[in-house]
RNA sequence: GCUCGGUUAGCUCAGUGGUAGAGCGCUUGCUUCACACGCAAGAUGUCACUGGUUCAAAUCCAGUAUCGAGCACCA
């Protein structure tokens, strides 16, 4: 079965030259040709197509659970939980390298030996799903979620749900992770939500959540409250209005206050100055006349005011701001919600305000006070303003009803990261991670949506009113029986009314590693084998809304760390290096990308340009590099299949004796690139295993030892050479495929089963990665005198090819070569630098005497010499190069003239002079080169 | 204001106390029986600046400039 998905492409391949090939005997009759014959992979496209391969690869992998963990294995355990992407998100960039390196880990924790189970999932993601389908309720059938209902509402959400739901995951597929797919999990599934009640209704119990009138983040748009972790400060152009208040006592008098809120005054109660400022001391305890609406509003010192700014006097609105708020407490003034909950003024008593937007009654009030005389004078100004994340508009301080978290294991969980139980990869996120603990706000973890847990509190019924209408709730009111909190409602419904408000997403997400593998109150066998995890591999932009939180969690509900290392991945950006978005529309779909260049080369490119640390800019040229590099890939084996169709992966390297030196020098590079791998693995430098298995096969593979032994495969050569060298050619590129494997899955299971590299059934995802090198057993020095011949050879051949191209020579290959000197080995492999050079023949001569002017080389092999008799026209090439040397003179005196001109120096810009002065150094370089030659002609 | 990171080829980025690297791009030559998604040859650098440590600094240290990120404040 999987050989015969093996050769989806031989049939395509097939189909094309004979169309009436039908399924069945003739099919298999036609496959056992083809894989018999010595051409059968050059019958094959020229170029991979990677396509079909992937998906066939991923569905045997499913079909052969590949993925699937088991518990009760007695292998080291190695696990990871996906950071789980929102529902209704599609791929992004950002996800494929953040997941391609988890699929990395899971694939070579697996060749190394360990159960590996990549616990995969997705996230309810609360405003941004139901901003969603409230704006397809919205645009198909004209209501808001108000005109059907909660539970109507939700109704929808989940049927969105289900219907959309499966797409980044398909997609995550389609890139080739090895999930735990029979595992899969969802924040909002029954079991994971009684998780979240539990902990929640632990934590009121604990005393750790309380409930509060406070001031919140306000988005305008969701209508909710948000955490300070979701208000996004960002710079606007806005203005500073210049207004004055008049002194009840002193008529005439003016107080002077800067505000760029104008349209919150109706919610003034006091103008604060600093006490120390002497301008205003005279002040303090007077009043002042509020326009509208009219009222007699005090002055109070205050030591929050910055005297320097503005006018140095603050108007109060303890209602609108969060350090008003606070001089409000201070100075026991009243609070004047001017807004309704979104953002439109609610001021009956000001109709020229009343229901306007905040940001058409700023203008309409600074015209207002303009009229009225009070306004001074108005300034341009940039300050910073808080941005909902989801709904990308300034929030609102307001104070309301809401929930709030003191954070558990606060100490635990910032030693665990300073003491380095936990590492972070790169450890400067560390520092970031510790600031955040050190300053740690309580967390409101409340939110007036209906897509999300519903908090598990219940009021009983007759003192629902005032229990929700409370200052505060606490313990005691638990005790009384006026409250139930529980995961299970309480048995008397119809005496109960639950809590509308629902929790954070986060408050479900700080719980993942624990909550996906256990039910609560059962014991399980993969918490057992499987936490805490390992690995946790996400973007540093999460480091407080999730990282830290799941540390605090992991301490304080399972009593140790949720995982023990963290790697943070770089950022993806753009070409201008800004972030990807969809409104800049500058974030290219990873689907297109997989179509043009493979769900490996995407993975490959991606890899590696991804540093240890700082963002990356990314452009399509790097993934194009990743499908060219598959490619090469595909086409050595090719070449290999070309010179026959057998299996030579058994062949026995210790046993051989006729190694030659290239055989040798691949066999211990392909042992030195596992030990650099190791090394760079270990250091999570995955930028560098990409780097060091790209050069491996492509400078060292190709380019020399390919070339280098193509002789051996040449029908006039022996039966021996050539069973050496498709044996090492074997040995190696097995090897290499399964190194490869963690970053390019589906070419290298692809390769590795069309190459006979693998037994009946076997699949290389699943087999272990050897521990032994290939040249165990071998005498060093035979390897590395063997190396030091191999070396020679290549430096030769790079000197001679050198040679030809100076002379203008390098597309002929009837060059004649002469060895004079040289260690005796050459002799033995002056055909193989011959063939690498493109020379007709090198012959050894040590009587030879080189005519004056013949070009030569002297390398680690020898002295070599290129006779030039017959192979240039040395009359024309005299000429050639006198003209060629006439006219970079010409060259040279223009740049020595330009710059003996005095004015030109001293006038042109130093940069300009600069690069003349280059130019001129270039050129007088090129001469000298052009003058050896032509004096070596004679 | 505090903290962190960057500054290396035209571009994107590696890099290490000891002669400066890759890919792309560029120039030249190749359809050579694996690959033009390729092969070969070539050009390109004051490693931001200024000091210090050192036999030796692009690398370590300090400062400056500049770009970026995060946190705090912002009437």
């Amino acid at each position: 079965m999987l050989k015969v998905i093996s050769w989806v492409n031989e049939i395509r391949g097939a189909a094309r030259k004979e169309p009436n090939l039908k399924l069945g005997r003739p099919v298999l009759e036609y496959l056992a040709r083809v894989w018999h014959s010595p051409h059968a992979m050059s019958e094959l496209p020229k170029a991979y197509e990677p396509t079909e391969v992937e998906k066939s690869w991923y569905q045997a992998w499913i079909d052969g659970k590949c993925f699937e963990a088991d518990p009760s294995s007695e292998k080291p355990a190695y696990s990871i939980v996906i950071p789980p992407p929102n529902v209704t998100g599609i791929l992004h960039l950002g996800h494929v390298l953040n997941n391609s390196i988890q699929d990395i880990l899971a694939r070579r924790a697996r060749q190394k030996g360990c159960e590996v189970l990549w616990l995969p999932g997705t996230d309810h993601a609360g405003i941004a799903t139901q901003t969603k389908v409230e704006k397809q309720l919205r645009e198909e059938e004209g209501k808001t979620r108000r005109d059907i209902g909660r539970e109507a509402f939700l109704e929808k959400v989940w049927e969105w749900k289900e219907k959309h739901g499966g797409i980044i995951i398909n997609q995550l597929k389609r890139l080739g992770c090895s999930c735990d797919w029979s595992r899969e999990r969802f924040t909002m599934d029954e079991e994971y939500s009684k998780w979240v009640s539990k902990v929640f209704s632990d934590l009121f119990k604990q005393g750790l959540i309380y409930r509060g009138k406070r001031m919140v983040n306000w988005c305008p748009v969701s209508l909710t409250a948000l955490s300070d972790e979701e208000v996004i400060m960002k710079p606007q152009k806005s203005k500073l209005y210049y207004m004055k208040y008049e002194l009840v006592d002193e008529p005439g008098e003016f107080l002077e206050i800067a505000t760029t809120r104008p349209e919150t005054l109706m919610g003034d109660v006091a103008v604060a100055v600093n006490p120390t400022d002497e301008r205003y001391g005279k002040y303090v305890g007077q009043k002042v006349r509020r326009p509208f609406p009219a009222a007699e509003i005090p002055v109070v010192a205050d030591e929050h005011v910055d005297p320097e700014f503005g006018t140095g006097a603050l108007k109060i609105t303890p209602a609108h701001d969060k350090a008003d708020f606070e001089i409000g407490v201070r100075n026991d003034l009243a609070i004047i919600d001017v807004f309704h909950a979104d953002g439109t003024v609610n001021c009956p008593e000001v109709k020229d305000l009343d229901g306007l937007d905040r940001f058409v009654a700023r203008k309409k009030a600074a015209a207002m006070l303009e009229e009225l005389g009070l306004m001074i004078k108005v300034e341009e100004y940039e300050n910073k303003v808080g941005f909902s994340e989801r709904a990308d508009v300034p929030i609102e301080p307001r104070i309301s009803m809401q929930w709030f978290l003191r954070y558990p294991a606060v100490d635990d969980a910032t030693k665990a990261v300073a003491e380095d139980e936990i590492s972070y990869c790169p450890a400067h996120w560390a520092k970031t991670y510790a600031n955040w603990m050190n300053g740690i706000q309580d967390w409101c973890v409340s939110r007036q949506l209906w897509w999300g847990h519903r908090i598990p509190v219940w009021y009983r019924k007759e003192k629902s009113e005032d229990l929700q209408a409370a200052e505060s709730l606490t313990l005691g009111d638990l005790e009384a029986g006026d409250l139930h909190v529980s995961t299970e409602p309480p048995a008397d419904p119809e005496n109960w009314i639950q809590e509308d408000d629902v929790l954070d997403t986060w408050f479900s997400s700080w719980l993942w590693p624990f909550a996906t593998m256990q039910n609560v109150g059962e014991e399980s066998d993969l918490v057992k084998k499987f936490y805490p995890t390992a690995d946790l591999v996400t973007g540093p932009d999460i480091i407080f809304f999730w990282v830290a939180r799941m540390v605090m969690a992991g301490y304080h509900f399972k009593g140790e760390l949720p995982f023990k290392n963290v790697y943070f991945t770089a950022i993806i950006r753009d070409i201008q290096g800004r972030k990807m978005s969809k409104s800049l529309g500058n974030s290219p779909d990873p689907i297109d990308l997989m179509d043009k260049y493979g769900a490996d080369g995407l993975r490959f490119g991606l890899m590696r340009i991804a540093p240890v640390g700082s963002d990356v800019r990314f452009d399509e040229v790097q993934i194009e590099e990743g499908r060219n590099f598959a490619n090469k890939i595909y086409n050595a084996c090719r070449f290999r299949r070309m010179a026959g169709s057998d299996s030579r992966v058994d062949f026995d390297i210790v046993a051989s004796k006729s190694l030659r030196p290239y055989h040798l020098d691949i066999l211990a590079r392909c042992d030195a690139l596992a030990m650099k791998l190791d090394i760079a693995y270990a250091e999570y430098k995955f930028n560098e295993v990409g780097g060091q298995l790209y050069d491996f096969l492509w400078s060292e593979f190709c380019d020399k030892f390919l070339e280098a032994v193509k002789g051996d495969l040449r029908d006039d050569a022996s039966e021996e050479q050539r069973n050496t060298t498709l044996g090492v050619f074997d040995t190696v590129m097995a090897r290499y495929l399964q190194m490869l494997h963690p970053y390019m899955p589906h070419l290298t299971e692809e390769l590795s089963s069309r190459m006979g590299y693998l037994g009946e059934g076997e699949f290389l995802m699943e087999k272990l990665l050897p521990s032994n090198g290939l040249l165990d057993g071998v005498s060093a020095g035979l390897v590395s005198e063997a190396q030091a011949q191999a070396d020679a050879v290549y430096e030769t051949a790079g000197r001679l090819r050198n040679l030809k191209a100076e002379y203008r020579v390098a597309a002929r290959k009837d060059v004649s070569f002469v060895a004079k000197s040289g260690p005796a080995w050459v002799k033995d492999e002056s055909e193989t630098i011959a063939l690498l050079v493109g020379a007709e023949s090198i012959t050894r001569d040590e009587s030879y005497l080189p005519e004056q002017g013949t070009p030569g080389a002297v390398t680690a092999a020898g002295e070599f010499f290129m006779p030039l008799d017959g192979l240039i026209d040395v009359e024309a090439e005299k000429s050639r190069l006198d003209k060629e040397i006439e006219k970079v003179q010409k060259e040279v005196g223009k740049c020595r003239g330009k710059l003996g001109n005095e004015k030109f120096v001293t006038n042109a810009k130093p940069e300009v002079v600069d690069v003349e002065r280059g130019r001129l150094s270039e050129w007088e370089g090129k001469l000298e080169q052009l003058q050896e030659m032509r004096t070596n002609l004679g």
